[in-house]
DNA sequence: ACTTTTTTCTCCTATTGGTTGTATTTTAAT
DNA sequence: ATTAAAATACAACCAATAGGAGAAAAAAGT
């Protein structure tokens, strides 16, 4: 259902079957029945870490490996895995997404006292805008 | 409480500090309460993989980052917050205070254009440091 | 063909993820 | 020193769903 939940259950599979393990075996693996496998690997459920973990163990892999990061290039707004994400979100200020930007830029400064210019300088601002 | 839960809490809890984030802005972005984030952050509740994803996504890190396996005995002197950063970034916890400090008077700043034109100071600055 | 195993699909319920509320404590800002 | 914001804690509640039991197709042996 969940997007992630299915290519998690794909991988799952395909890890089973490459092991030569049946649904059987693997649920009693993980202690669960072999419906419950189902529906992990179909992606009807969603699974929690401590279950993925248990079965990353079952299947003797690293959890890792159910976590294929996109490329590198890839833009991440326009992932379509990020975009049709059920509800909420994206409707936040645009000053968290400002934030994060100004934060990775301002940790990349090497200079102590360029820095604490910075500070000096945003207070300043703040001063003025907040004094009328 | 599985002790996976609490480990990936931890670093859940690291993460957001790292962004200068409270519980409330995260709870807004992953579209749960802030009570539920304390759950995910002390590990009393089991979290989803989807939910995992959706935190990752709000932390701008990637999954694999709670997966990483650290050693017990290895104290954690580094700074925490900083390594999960992708890139190389200076790893003084000064910076990081100091960049709280800065992205506190930076969400104060109500002016569009003065925030974007802070981060395009923001960008020559790094440009000329690094430009050497 | 014919068991036997494996996988799929449909109901059912016991669990818990998630909310709301309140109250206390810490931290930070003025 | 005061005030406000953020974090921690706990309890009660409900809707969603994880997970199980059963029947029945598919596959795989034999």
């Amino acid at each position: 259902m969940t997007n992630i939940d299915k290519a998690i259950g794909l991988k799952i599979k395909e890890i089973r079957k490459g092991w030569g393990l049946s649904q059987i075996e693997l649920a009693e693996r993980i202690g669960v029945s072999f419906q419950q496998v189902q529906k992990y690997e179909k992606g009807t459920t969603r699974m929690s870490v401590f279950r993925l973990q248990q079965i990353a163990e079952a299947l003797e892999v690293p959890v890792s490996v159910f976590f294929i990061e996109q490329k590198a290039g890839t833009p991440q707004v326009a992932d379509p895995q990020i975009t049709y994400m059920e509800g909420e979100s994206e409707s936040l200020p645009s000053v968290n997404k400002e934030g994060f930007v100004l934060l990775k830029l301002f940790r990349r400064i090497k200079n102590k006292k360029t820095r604490e210019g910075l500070i000096r300088l945003l207070r300043g601002i703040v001063e003025i805008e907040e004094k009328k």
